[in-house]
DNA sequence: TCGATAATATTGTAGGTACAATGTTTGTAG
DNA sequence: CTACAAACATTGTACCTACAATATTATCGA
């Protein structure tokens, strides 16, 4: 190898990962907080609308989340009548579903959100937040391949 | 601009982020969970065993942490004797430092992080993580930037 | 049919995260 | 010197997150 190369990364993924998720995490909540939004839920409340009805696990599967976070995550949206969770096919399954009344707030949401959006693109650069999304989605490929292989 | 080609950003950075992030601190808490910590507990210790004596309010700027978000980090690991808060120059702020034992924990954790990074270098491909480090501290860099600017 | 196993969701517990409010100490302008 | 402002850390509140344990229902083999 040429000399000078760094060959391995330095530094700690985990740790850089989770500052900069942080940092875009309160520049959304940011937008999002001026109706009462934290930016989780407006994703799952967008999530909800486009797959609902769906069960609970299958949506927690479908956002990478633990289904007990799932669960909790719903309490607030449900309490504020955004969402709704009613019987499923199946005596043990439930049916995660939008009202109309989320529907509205989350339409509301989605113009906060796509200015968040553009602040952060202006702010790291088009380019950079392209790249980005490139290798989130690659790097969860692997994680989803992984976990599909191990089940067989 | 070509045919074809995607000038914008598709889909939320934010999700994207946290989602990756979800799966990442699951991959390294797996290996930390063995000896009983938290992957974000490991670089707490890690920071403070460098940079300390500190002060929490220095501290937590220097891990892009809220202030009130470290006060709470510490108090497992303090529970513990790992770290310790004293008194500092002045009757109103304090200063984090680690104990011997603190450094022996941190030690052992280190053997438990490399195995972490090693099997997500695998995982993932050596040049992702490394196109990812990238991107990441040049994102982390603008933030930064951004705040030094607004503060003159 | 009955009993073990799987599927589904939730609760217990513990920690990570931040904004707003609070209390204390220090510095400073008048 | 004194009142006001700044600095510092913490607590109140609320939410995000996951693993282990639990409860309930469905399924399947004997």
């Amino acid at each position: 190898m040429a000399a000078g190369s760094i060959t391995k990364p330095q530094g700690c993924s985990n740790a850089k990962l989770r500052q900069l998720t942080r940092r875009v995490s309160q520049h959304y909540d940011h937008e999002m907080g001026k109706i009462g939004l934290k930016t989780t839920q407006y994703s799952l409340l967008s999530q909800v609308m486009h797959r609902g009805p769906i069960r609970p696990s299958d949506l927690a599967k479908a956002m990478v989340l633990d289904a007990s976070t799932l669960t909790r995550n719903l309490k607030p949206l449900v309490a504020a009548g955004w969402l709704m969770v009613g019987a499923g096919t199946d005596d043990r399954s439930h049916l995660v579903v939008i009202t109309q009344a989320g529907r509205d707030k989350r339409a509301e949401a989605q113009r906060r959100w796509k200015a968040a959006q553009e602040s952060l693109n202006d702010l790291l650069g088009v380019e950079r937040v392209l790249a980005l999304h490139d290798l989130i989605d690659g790097s969860l490929q692997r994680f989803a391949e992984r976990e599909t292989e191990s089940a067989w």
